[in-house]
DNA sequence: AAGTATTATCGTAATATTACGATATAATAA
DNA sequence: TTATTATATCGTAATATTACGATAATACTT
């Protein structure tokens, strides 16, 4: 017990869940709004803004890799971490969507 | 060491990454896709509908009345849940916000 | 080749989440 | 009053997340 039932569960909701749950720490926002202001970073300009350690910084890294929003290019000894333009619509447009589907069907309440 | 660094981080980053969490779970995104289709819902609804017992989807249900997604109304002996529109739109307009900045400021990355 | 800079990964500890069964609570029904 | 119904809460176990220091890996510099 404990794990999380997501083959319970449709791939659709699992892509919102995904997605949301990237965006479900504050320091991941952070990271993400900083990427957006700058266009590109290396982990090192992220470590020096963030009150967080290299190593903690580098696994929240790693966690947006893994959803998609972000890219990491390797540079030499550096690596440009960006916004993965694509995937960003595509969770734009699937949060979106859970959103205004309430807008359409919205009626009356208990 | 384990537990996250909330006050190190702003208030608004906060926000985001609360409303992200409440939707980061596929039986949260469930529940809520119900209210919607049904405009509102008792828990044992939503306990007939979703594949998990009925002591956790009361926990859902509380996670999701704390993040201010949704109301609970006590009616009798059930309780009649719905989306809460104000912070339904509050949070559509946040995460919005986060997407569309990206959207007014890329540029070229590495 | 040796040193430096940058990032990733490992190991670990603290905390949080997810899930369930059992039980408590509260309102209605018999 | 005593059931019945509906939901919440408690206790607990499994798993996941968050965070850090230490160390490894990799590419550049001297």
């Amino acid at each position: 017990m404990g794990a999380t039932k997501s083959d319970e569960f449709s791939v659709k909701d699992n892509k919102i869940a995904s997605y949301a749950k990237a965006l479900a720490h504050p320091a991941r926002v952070a990271i993400l709004k900083m990427l957006i202001r700058r266009q590109a970073c290396i982990c090192g300009d992220i470590v020096d803004e963030l009150p967080l350690s290299q190593s903690t910084i580098s696994q929240h890294l790693k966690e947006l890799k893994v959803s998609g929003l972000i890219t990491g290019d390797v540079e030499g000894t550096k690596v440009c971490y960006c916004i993965d333009e694509k995937e960003w619509n595509t969770a734009q447009e699937v949060l979106t969507g859970l959103f205004t589907s309430y807008e359409v069907s919205k009626g009356t309440c208990c």
